[in-house]
Formats: structure tokens, C-alpha cells, sequence
DNA sequence: AACACGGTTTTCCGATAGGAAAAGGGGTTT
DNA sequence: AAACCCCTTTTCCTATCGGAAAACCGTGTT
């Protein structure tokens, strides 16, 4: 696969070779599962209904397949298109283990956001705890909900916490109550006034 | 997408068609993702680098594409490739949306462990957020740890915890700590003599 | 109604996916 | 070492992907 000349190119060359390795990285996962499988290019080929030289450049990062190729190949080798994938992520920890103690976070203001993230130093981990303060004086602009992937748990810690979710009525949390939601779902928090407010925020995937 | 008269044809026609509503099942995916954040194809566009043509045939399903524009895809959207297939599965939730209130919880006691999961009703979440109870004078037999897939996140939200793991040193929490580790690792929790302690546990996969 | 505007779909065509078949590249057997 | 055999890579060519731009479709505005 050479750098394409590429009439209608808008992807810039650096970016390209950059596709080309994670093509290669897609060839090698796929390789393993097939040889570890103990299976001949032709075998794999009969199984998911693909010309062989098609496995073959795939396997070796020189030609992108297409959605309805992949398909066949992940039923062939027996695996759904959601673990095909699996194996991209690292894993988990320096050690898998740490303790957040009081007086010990980092402090992280986004706008009128002040939060703490717990556990900074560990890495892929699968949910990211952070304690918010909401100040009682810092009212948000309802306009531009927060949206991202993953899903998300609040619990009020103290205070009086209102929640606005993108399609939803309004809700109104008290101390040890808690709401659970897709983050994908347009979401705001704020301090009923008054009293500042601290919730525990749990977020899953960044 | 026309049936192909396709010189190299090895598909038989009953197939192929599977293969374009398995198509159209993916671009429903990928326009829900992307209508979930409120973008036009011209925002996705932007964010992806693919052009908007190209996004529009593959949500109507009338273009497969190849692994690179998924790639390109899944990053603008901000979802890895494992998770951009995870939702072939079900969705989550009935609604997405759920809020605890204080009172309404479903005890569960398991030995001497007092448990009150949060969201019992939300099917497939990526996190099972739970309020304990430990009692001062019922203390844990040292002896059996407990031990499952996911990863654990523990904050104290009153009295002082004992938390004993696996191949690590006793850690002593107050109210306001917390730690997080693998759960593979053993593990187990008790009050510290004297007084009864609340704690909030969020889990990962079960 | 004509116009402007923001979004989506269609058209057109060059670059590329992907199949069939031929060409490597080890091994083992005669 | 030639003749097989099995597996992988390369070649060649058509069907298809995928980008730019034009056409299309509401929904307000003058």
C-alpha cells in the first residue's frame, strides 16, 4: 500500500502511514487468532466464504477491509465484532492497587467545576471516581450540556444537588441520594443556592 | 447497493442480502451514536475527517465501509472500535435513567455484610453501585477473601474501615477515603471496633 | 410566492478493495 | 535434484469505496 497520489485526498500524509500501522495492528490480531487456531489461509478462507489473497493482504496491513469482510471473518473464527476488537486495550495498573487519603488529590477546576480526581496515577482503569464541589453561586449556562461516552453515577455527599438531563424532568437530589444514566445523554449539575454542594461523581471509559 | 453481477462473485444472492441488512443494522448504530450527541453528518465529518457523503451511505447502509474509515469514526466519535460493536448487543437500561431515593432501597444480606444496591432495575450497566453497612461487633473471618471479575472502587462515607487485600499491607480508611484496585485480588472490608461504618462500593462487570 | 439557510441525499469519477490464478518458498519423497 | 505437496505471497483486473460538488428537502423570512 503506497502513498496514495489520491485526487480527493484530505487526509494528510503523515496521518496515512499512521492508518497504515494500525492496519498492520489489526493484521497481526488477526493472525494470531487464526494461527492459534491452528488454521491454513485456506482454511480460514473456506470457513468465512473469502478469497485467500484477501486473508493474506489483510493479515499483512496492506489492503483495509471492508465492514461486510470483517463480518464474515469474525463469524468464521468464531469471535462477535465487539471482542474482535477486544484485545486493542492495555492492561490494567501499575499494580492494580491504590488509596486515595484525604487532603491528597489533585485539584482539577474546569470552569465552575471544581473536581478531584481520586485515583490520577493509575492507568485503564475501568471507572474514574471524582469528588465535585458545586458552588451555590456559580449558577451554569443551561445552554451547553455535557456529553461524553460511557455512563455515569452521581451520589450528593452534601447539599442539595439539581440534576438536568437532556430529555428528562429535572431532579432534585438530597444528601445520599444518587442517580445513575448514560453519558451520552446531555447532562448539567448544580448547587441549589444557599449551600455549596459536594457529590461523588463515577464515570465508566474516558 | 444493487445485487452485483460481480465476475468474481463466490456470495450466493440469499447471503449477500443478509450481508446489506447487517449493513443497515450497523448504520442505524452509527447514527444513533452520532444523533445521541445531537451532530449533524457535517459535525461527524469534521470530527472524523471522512466526508460527509460518506457517512450519510454508511448510515443508510448502502456502503461498507473499510477498517480505516471505521477507525477514523469510532475516534471522532470518541468510542473504541471494541465498544463501537458492543452495542449489537442490547442497549442499556430501560431508559437509561434512573435516580435512588433514599428509602426506596432493597436491602440484600449477605452474612454479616448489609447491602443496598443502588439500580437494580437497570439491566447490562457498566457499573453496580452498592451502599453497605458494616457492623462493629459482627467482625469477618479473615480466612476467605472474596474474589471476582472487575475492577472495585470503596469510599467510606462514615465510621473508619478496615481494608484487608491480598499480598497487601491492612489499609485504614476515614470517612472521605477511598482505594481501588482489581477485584481478582481478594479482598474484604470490616468496621473498626466501636462504631458502625457506611460505605459506598461500585463494581465493574459482574 | 420567492428567497435564504441548514441539513441530507445523489451524482460523478478516481483510487482502492478483493477474487482468480499464477508465482514463490519451504519441506519431504522418489 | 527433480517432482510433489502444502502454504503463502504476488499479479492482474473488475467491482466497489469514498471524496467533491451539485441537487434536494424542509423550515423559517421578507
Amino acid at each position: 500500500m503506497q502513498e496514495p497520489a489520491h485526487a480527493n485526498a484530505t487526509v494528510p500524509p503523515e496521518q496515512a502511514s499512521r492508518a497504515e500501522r494500525e492496519r498492520q495492528d489489526f493484521g497481526r490480531r488477526l493472525r494470531a487468532l487464526r494461527s492459534a487456531r491452528g488454521w491454513t489461509l485456506a482454511q480460514l478462507a473456506d470457513r468465512s466464504g473469502l478469497a485467500i489473497s484477501t486473508i493474506s493482504k489483510a493479515e499483512r496491513g496492506i489492503m483495509a477491509l471492508t465492514y461486510d469482510r470483517m463480518l464474515q471473518l469474525a463469524r468464521g473464527i468464531g469471535v462477535d465484532m465487539a471482542e474482535f476488537f477486544a484485545s486493542e486495550g492495555e492492561a490494567f495498573a501499575p499494580g492494580g492497587f491504590a488509596v486515595a487519603r484525604l487532603g491528597e488529590f489533585r485539584r482539577q477546576e474546569t470552569g465552575s467545576y471544581v473536581y478531584e480526581m481520586l485515583f490520577p496515577e493509575i492507568r485503564n482503569k475501568a471507572m474514574t471516581p471524582m469528588i465535585g464541589t458545586l458552588r451555590a453561586d456559580c449558577p451554569m449556562s443551561f445552554d451547553d450540556f455535557v456529553r461524553h461516552a460511557g455512563q455515569e453515577f452521581l451520589i450528593v455527599l452534601d447539599g442539595v444537588v439539581t440534576v438536568h438531563a437532556e430529555g428528562r424532568p429535572t431532579v432534585k437530589l438530597r444528601a445520599g441520594e444518587s442517580i445513575y444514566f448514560d453519558s451520552a445523554r446531555g447532562h448539567l449539575y448544580s448547587a441549589d443556592a444557599g449551600q455549596d454542594a459536594r457529590i461523588l461523581v463515577v464515570c465508566t471509559e474516558s
